[in-house]
RNA sequence: GGUGCCAUCGCCAAGUGGUAAGGCCGCAGCCUGCAAAGCUGCUAUCCCCAGUUCAAAUCUGGGUGGCACCUCCA
């Protein structure tokens, strides 16, 4: 297969370091809030990449860190009088819920900051010990980024004069304003960790190389992991700086491949904490079913920016709605699975660095080919057979389709409503019997007025939501 | 200001040298008591200008117009 690198900028051939073997690490969420749309582009993007990297026969290990440690959880914490456990705990879990309804899959390794404080000290050490860092008089020790000749490769980005002396006057303990905070020295009583440094708080960058070198990588490894995800906005300074400790603080460089999503905005407005304009995914899945958000979520290539906005995401659900309803017409029906030109083509649409516009399109002529085949007279045993076992692939790869086709029709519906709406195809079932049309249509007017369709077919009348 | 990305049908969106995928919407038809669903058919020469080439949406140069990062952020 072939990724996009953006270190490299190009698309290239992946080759993983162990031949079968993949590591992936992304940047996870900070849990001090709920998650917005973004970190559910980011979860679903990445979700999307270890199966495809499964599907092709990688044995895959995924790790994606919970930053628990940060001042905006302390900040919260001490506003409401709360541990940052506390805290953390809840919207771990919201998150992990949240995802789940995404149908985003738990990674394999789920690290924590507050899980990883020893190796986090281990690679501040060394980074002393190797002169990469330096203390200060004030107990802060900072990244020398000066004594790394291989900073800002990454984000090939260029220091510029101007920035550099405003930022002097700010921070006048740095030896150079580029340099960032390994261990964050705090002096008050609020919530601090005691380490060999002295009490305080781990730097931002830090908390990913540390997890990274405990978890996923290998001492003799060119690379510590094979894969590094997380968001564009990722790329400048945190990853730079993650580049830079695992460079200097390690025998290797962090990561072969890096992966970075675009950002979702809403209505063309960039969603952000100031703006207040976050959407929050919570709120999102209490109107839209969490497979249509990740339909829609995933079906613009994930490298471009997306512009969410709910005539696109009704879009997306009606083409979601075109599996469900091939899934309907076989319904019941058991399948072996069975390999398929369909399947084969599938995965080499993906493997071309994600390539989902390609995927949905070669979804789409599958079911309208099956549908074709469907419509004529016969059995179509073979067809059947084939059909359904391109409806698990895709289920498996993709995550869509993934439940039973008249709950997905009937998402968000009252079973009040439910029952009011049976009944009312039972009277019409029998207006209908007797070729009383008038009556008929009248009951078709009032079960529309639910804001659902209504289609009658052989086996009955069945209705949707719309 | 620095760095980088993008510009394809009404809307969403693939395609990086050989003569424009797919979805939504729309129109016509088949099917239907009528519908819905499904199926069939129809709908773009790729922001502008110049260049390279037998051949360019796709490469080069110049415009114009969007956007992102450079500060916490997926």
């Amino acid at each position: 297969m072939t990724l996009y690198d953006s270190a490299k900028k190009t698309k290239r051939e992946f080759i993983p370091q162990v031949e079968g073997k993949v590591s992936l690490y992304v940047c996870g969420p900070t849990v001090y809030d709920d998650a917005h749309l973004g970190h559910a582009k980011s979860a679903l993007v990445f979700d999307l990449l270890s199966r495809v990297l499964s599907a092709n026969g990688y044995e895959v290990t995924y790790a994606r860190n919970i930053t628990d440690i940060d001042d905006k959880i302390i900040n919260k914490a001490v506003e409401q009088n709360k541990t940052i456990k506390e805290i953390t705990d809840f919207y771990t879990d919201a998150y992990h819920k949240e995802m789940a309804l995404l149908g985003v899959k738990r990674p394999d390794i789920e690290p924590k900051a507050t899980e990883s404080l020893d190796a986090m000290y281990a690679l501040i050490q060394k980074l002393l010990d190797n002169k990469h860092a330096y203390k200060t008089d004030d107990g802060d020790v900072y990244f020398d980024t000066s004594s790394d000749s291989d900073y800002l490769t990454l984000s090939k980005r260029v220091q510029d004069e101007s920035e550099k002396l405003q930022r002097v006057e700010s921070s006048s303990h740095k030896k150079n304003p580029a340099d960032f905070a390994l261990w964050k020295s705090v002096k008050d009583d609020s919530i601090t960790f005691d380490s060999p440094f002295g009490k305080g708080r781990p730097g931002w960058h830090l908390e990913c190389s540390a997890m990274i070198e405990k978890h996923l990588s290998k001492p003799e490894a060119k690379f510590a992991v094979d894969i590094h995800g997380g968001g564009a906005d990722l790329l400048f300074p945190h990853h730079e700086n993650e580049a830079a400790q695992t460079r200097c603080g390690t025998n290797h460089a962090l990561a072969a491949y890096w992966m970075h999503n675009g950002f979702v905005n809403i209505d063309g407005q960039k969603m952000s904490k100031s703006l207040g304009n976050s959407f929050f995914l919570k709120d999102a899945l209490k109107i839209y079913d969490g497979e249509v958000l990740r339909f829609y979520l995933l079906s613009t290539h994930y490298r471009s920016n997306f512009n969410f906005n709910e005539e696109d995401l009704a879009t997306a659900k009606k083409r979601l709605d075109k599996i469900y309803r091939l899934k309907k017409r076989l319904f019941d029906m058991t399948h072996e699975d069975e390999k398929t030109d369909f399947q084969e083509e599938l995965l080499a649409a993906l493997n071309d660095d994600l390539n989902i516009s390609a995927s949905l399109a070669l979804i789409d002529e599958m079911i309208t080919r099956a549908n074709e085949t469907l419509d004529t007279p016969g059995k179509h045993k073979e067809l059947k057979r084939e059909t359904l076992s391109n409806l698990a692939y895709i289920k498996k790869l993709l995550g869509f389709g993934v439940k039973n086709p008249y709950e997905h029709f009937q998402f968000g519906v009252d079973e009040e409503i439910k029952e009011e709406i049976k009944a009312l195809i039972q009277k019409r079932d029998e207006a209908k019997k007797v070729k009383d049309f008038a009556a008929s249509d009248a009951l078709r007017d009032e079960i529309l007025a639910y804001g659902v369709n209504l289609m009658d077919t052989p086996h009955g009348s069945f209705w949707e939501k719309i």
